[in-house]
DNA sequence: CTTGACCTTGGAGTGCACTCCACCGTTTAC
DNA sequence: GTAAACGGTGGAGTGCACTCCAAGGTCAAG
């Protein structure tokens, strides 16, 4: 598949789609005319890129995530322990904004809205 | 409370709070000499700002929540409406973090790792 | 054989959220 | 009274994640 269709199918821009290619978050190989050319897996892998993007990990995060699982020991427990590691981190984060939410619920409650400063 | 106090209170930079109060997301008065002063609530109103902020709003939206608050009718229903709307958000951003814990956890359990490519 | 859609590479520019700096005035401790 | 600590401003610089643009190569259709 080459980069417009490519871009069509994951709702990124073409010139994204070079950007994460060039910071190693994208593979690609290239045909004889210097088209990249890139595999049907490309596909989910953007999306999970844009949601892991979207709950604040960094693109560097998210490369170095996707280098560790290529470069992984193909051992079952070693791979757990990466997922068990990165599902940690969700789990903060949705304590995070589980906590937020209370606090949120709880000011809505008493109607005593926050404030940047009494003015 | 001068600059430095607050700064040292909220774990935030004197350059992050002066940069926070040029945008509006914080409120400050001068004293005769020209040093700002800030309220006691600025320390948990900051408190506010990071974990939201960690969480993925931007500082603009966390600045117009606060002046949306500010400028509230002072009706229980208009503030709890807005806190209903932010509330939605946070629970959109819990739920797409379910979902996320659920791909790691599936593909952990299979040992078949997401790849940028395959090489 | 040209038109148009597609692709390439630099490199510049953007918006966000700061950070750093120089240079200057004020306050506090000794 | 002076040195250190603290405060002020304006402006430049940084890192991230793109976006836009110019100049040009490739390829299928008419």
């Amino acid at each position: 598949m080459r980069i417009g269709e490519l871009a069509e199918r994951s709702g990124l821009s073409r010139d994204a789609i070079r950007f994460y290619e060039k910071i190693g978050l994208l593979g690609s190989h290239r045909s004889p005319n210097g088209y990249r050319e890139f595999a049907a897996d490309a596909v989910p892998w953007l999306a999970y890129v844009r949601t892991a993007q979207r709950l604040g990990f960094s693109l560097a995060e998210i490369a170095s995530h996707g280098r560790e699982l290529r470069e992984a020991p193909d051992s079952a427990a070693a791979l757990s322990a990466m997922f068990a590691e990165k599902i940690a981190i969700v789990d903060a984060k949705m304590d995070e904004l589980a906590a937020l939410r209370e606090e949120l619920a709880e000011r809505a409650g008493t109607g005593c809205p926050l404030r940047p400063d009494q003015r």
